[in-house]
DNA sequence: ACCTCCACGACACGTGGTGTCATCAACTAC
DNA sequence: GTAGTTGATGACACCACGTGTCGTGGAGGT
């Protein structure tokens, strides 16, 4: 017999979203969180550097799964291809998330100090993305623009798919959100 | 004879600057602050909502210069063009702030925290010349394109403005920037 | 002479976040 | 099986951020 619980982190991210969901995320403090849990407010801190953390836990994954795509594109493939090549690995995780991350969507809308970390969060994936394309050769300009570009259609693709009833078809809105970016930028 | 000294909000910010270059931005508590600058820390929550807000003071008039000359911009004019208009009062104003300038902008570079900030002013930016376009007529595509296309301009002509010893001339790295960043879309 | 206004100080309080030490099951070594 | 080690957690103290509330006294009007 174990002298703990098992899964202490994940338990933690469920306890949060819930009561941020119920309560609203100010109005959640970090003890309730804990107990709620079946752990304390110093226990929290040993898993998450601060309390928005708790609510982008999968952001480490998400960028080591798209830069090992991008670094594992063939060598003739263009920066962008390259890029976009990171897109199918990240819509696999998101396969079974659907409801979860819906909520989590509305609770980051309501509060501009997770939105802050959230878009900090988007420009690191594009730095490393843009650093990934540069360990590829790409000269330094068009990895920053396609780098921005794919986080851009991510950005867009995942909002849509957050807000549609269907959850299966991640992969689809991305294409569409790209084809429409290119007839975008085209004209 | 004033029952207290003119400017409050001045002395906080020139002192917040100076505590914030010596000792660090972490380093530095808003009680210091306060009394460095002859006030209490209850007085500095008057004048910014929270400590990270002291260096962003400028951002609003920012925005407000920006929109009105998007909204300014002649009716038969390009919505990139209408954008780029903006350029001129906001140049404007960074005339004899160079120093200054400089400084802020190494302890944002040094402080995360700071950073996020940085970025959702930009973003906010963004969203209101985006705004101020839709309100021109153009589509709201073209709007966001073309407002994202000049923010990014102007960050990028900043953030080389801030590091020359020349402070005389924003106006014209902002304006070889854009030169770059047409040259590079062209391809 | 009186009144109202309002920028600021004084004080108390809750919450986020951290340093430090104690605890005690599980694992390892012999 | 006894002893020592490890590591996740609790307990506690502490500081800084941010806010609610009330008191104060000079400025400016009537």
């Amino acid at each position: 017999m174990s002298r703990w619980k098992p899964d202490a982190e994940g338990r933690l991210i469920k306890a949060a979203i819930t009561l941020f969901d119920e309560r609203g995320y100010e109005e959640t403090t970090v003890a309730q969180i804990a107990e709620a849990a079946g752990l304390t407010k110093r226990t929290f801190f040993r898993y998450f550097a601060d309390k928005r953390e708790v609510l982008f836990n999968g952001s480490e994954q998400l960028e080591q799964r798209w830069i090992e795509a991008v670094a594992a594109a063939p060598a003739d493939a263009s920066p962008l291809a390259a890029v976009l090549a990171g897109l199918d690995p990240v819509a696999e995780m998101f396969g079974e998330r659907h409801s979860f991350a819906r909520v989590r969507a509305r609770i980051i809308d309501a509060n501009p100090e997770l939105q802050e970390r959230e878009l900090i969060k988007l420009h690191r994936l594009a730095a490393a993305i843009t650093a990934a394309l540069i360990d590829s050769g790409v000269a330094q300009n068009a990895a920053v623009l396609a780098a921005q570009t794919g986080v851009t259609v991510f950005q867009v693709a995942f909002a849509r798919w957050v807000e549609q009833d269907d959850p299966a078809v991640f992969r689809r809105v991305m294409d569409e959100s790209l084809e429409e970016l290119r007839s975008v930028t085209a004209g």
